[in-house]
DNA sequence: TTAATTTTCGACCAAGCAGTCTAAAATGCA
DNA sequence: TGCATTTTAGACTGCTTGGTCGAAAATTAA
């Protein structure tokens, strides 16, 4: 029999050698962290890794995933509100950004993380990424369209903000103002006159 | 006794190998790629390897310090052109833009290489990175106080440039035309009003 | 040609590590 | 309390892989 209680435990204590996990991933890097670390640095005993998880692979994918969850999830509402979209992407941005300068060990690794599975039909979590870039993708053109964004190649601006997202948010900067950041970004929306 | 044609020989089989190991490297990983391959992929067997490079750390700094001098000769001249700021950054960034896209394959690496090695006396390319940013940074320094550039923090520019550079040029699109980028540029050093 | 030097290489070795096995400890339940 | 289930863990295994060895092949110089 499997109670709630129970499984609740249970789903603590996968937190615990994710976050674990995470920790030392991040540190040493995915190929460079041994099971035995984890193990150590989580608080268990190797085996019991296994108990939780089916191998090194399947503690990486649940990362992966729980962290492009959070990110779809927190901005997910948004992309239906009824507003222009100058404003529904500044507040998607800054949404995210939110999301990721609260966890930047857990983003500063998604972003950086390595091809380090290969087969892409064991990458649970490009379902998220993929809808959060086409979301993107939709409302840069939109913009565009509506001539509140500068002309240029969506695809290009697409990638600069990707770009500049991830280098501003993931430096442990403590003097990244908040305007700045939307000042830069605004630099960047501004149409051509 | 060493005549000189033998070392430029030698030189030709080594830099056979740094390429070949670059192909692999960037296939795999640097972590998933072993001796066997890149020997096998440069067509030597793995002792050969050995009688040319030290160990595979050996190999990669190798491709780091030949990809980063590469980068920093090639702009070198033009840090002492007497010209303006925004001039000078522009042309850098162009020059820097041209030297990537000609060789997308080892930039695509040297931009994205994780912290393979650990130990910071063993990261000669160190010295050409950081002359490139020393300088880089300068210049906008000098952009602000002159008012060419936008009013920004120079630290946070810099990073976004750095985000916008990576991604705009490892990005293999080939409809990335030169004019788009040089626009985005200019948006983003436009000084506000 | 022959002797010295340089270059090449496959077989081998040892270390490190993902994943397994077995059994013990803890917990739940009657 | 005693039985069943769940959880834990250290020892072990087998494979992968960085690096070495010793000798053979190629090249050079006389």
């Amino acid at each position: 029999m499997i109670s709630n209680r129970k499984i609740e435990e249970r789903n603590k204590r996968k937190l615990a050698i994710l976050e674990g996990s995470l920790r030392v991933f991040n540190e040493l890097g995915i190929e460079k962290t041994t099971m035995d670390e984890i193990a150590h640095e989580s608080g268990f005993g190797k085996a019991t890794l296994y108990y939780y998880f089916t191998s090194k692979d399947d503690v990486f994918v649940h990362i992966m995933e729980h962290g492009w969850k959070k990110l779809w999830e927190g901005i997910e509402s948004r992309v239906v509100e009824n507003i222009g979209p100058r404003k529904k992407f500044i507040g998607i941005i800054r949404k995210m950004g939110k999301i990721v300068t609260d966890d930047k060990i857990l983003y500063g690794f998604l972003f950086t993380a390595p091809n380090y599975i290969n087969d892409p039909n064991k990458q649970p979590w490009k379902i998220y990424q993929e809808r959060l870039y086409a979301i993107l993708q939709s409302i840069i053109e939109k913009g565009i369209e509506k001539k509140e964004f500068v002309d240029l190649n969506p695809n290009l601006l697409m990638k600069a903000i990707g770009g500049l997202f991830h280098q501003l948010l993931i430096s442990n900067e403590e003097d990244l103002k908040d305007n700045e950041f939307e000042d830069m970004l605004k630099n960047f929306l501004k149409p051509k006159k």
